[in-house]
DNA sequence: GCATGTACCTCGGATTGCATAGTACCGAGC
DNA sequence: GCTCGGTACTATGCAATCCGAGGTACATGC
């Protein structure tokens, strides 16, 4: 993995990981997953766990346990009431990062 | 400036220097100057300059000198072809990255 | 009993953003 | 010639976090 991408992901994980769960609930492996098929969001096990975990223990997210037909526990995360106000905010930041530097690239030295 | 936004930059400070000088040239302060202007990239000198630095010694831009209307010396900096190809890279990486989360977004858990 | 697929978690190195502080250059006005 | 404000860049150090590598555990099929 080029080191740029890696950087460009930055605080991405957090914004990909709410999304997988905007309306409904999510489990770890199944956002892992999940993500490992959209091209340019291919965040590993190591990256999405600390990540659930630290959201949780900020209150944006909130955790159901139950059997997995095959494996050890899941845990199902969903967005409370603060995550998905975190979620909204944090979707407006991005696309206006997102257009401002569209214009940019699409502008040059305009 | 929440901090989930400075990681969100990370990465993307490399993206907007090479934009600001794509086809011309640009200086440390004018370009910190110019995207002071943009929504969602403004970047202090002291996140600008080291970067300009970094890419410069490895071997991404070329630099000139050039005398400041009222100041220290200017150093102008210009993409080599080197530089060229890794914005054009970073460009596609950004543009996929981005369509990718937009369409996670819209989509929601679909 | 062993391999395989599922599911969760931790540790440590490497990278980078940015606040703070400092250096130095130049022209104008006194 | 001295100060002052705007210009241009450098140095240091902390905080955040991505991800490779490694560890544990449950269930099924052979």
């Amino acid at each position: 993995m080029s080191s740029w991408e890696t950087q460009l992901r930055k605080g991405l994980v957090e914004l990909a990981v709410l999304a997988t769960m905007d309306g409904g609930e999510a489990y770890g492996y199944g956002i892992v997953e999940r993500l490992r098929k959209i091209e340019g969001l291919e965040f590993t096990e190591s990256t999405v766990y600390p990540v659930l975990a630290r959201l949780a223990r900020e209150g944006f997210l909130a955790i159901r346990a139950e059997p997995s037909p095959a494996g050890p526990t899941r845990r199902y995360y969903r967005l409370t009431p603060e995550g998905e106000r975190r979620f909204r905010e944090m979707t407006r930041g991005w696309r206006t990062v997102a257009a401002s530097l569209s214009t940019l690239l699409e502008g040059g030295r305009g």
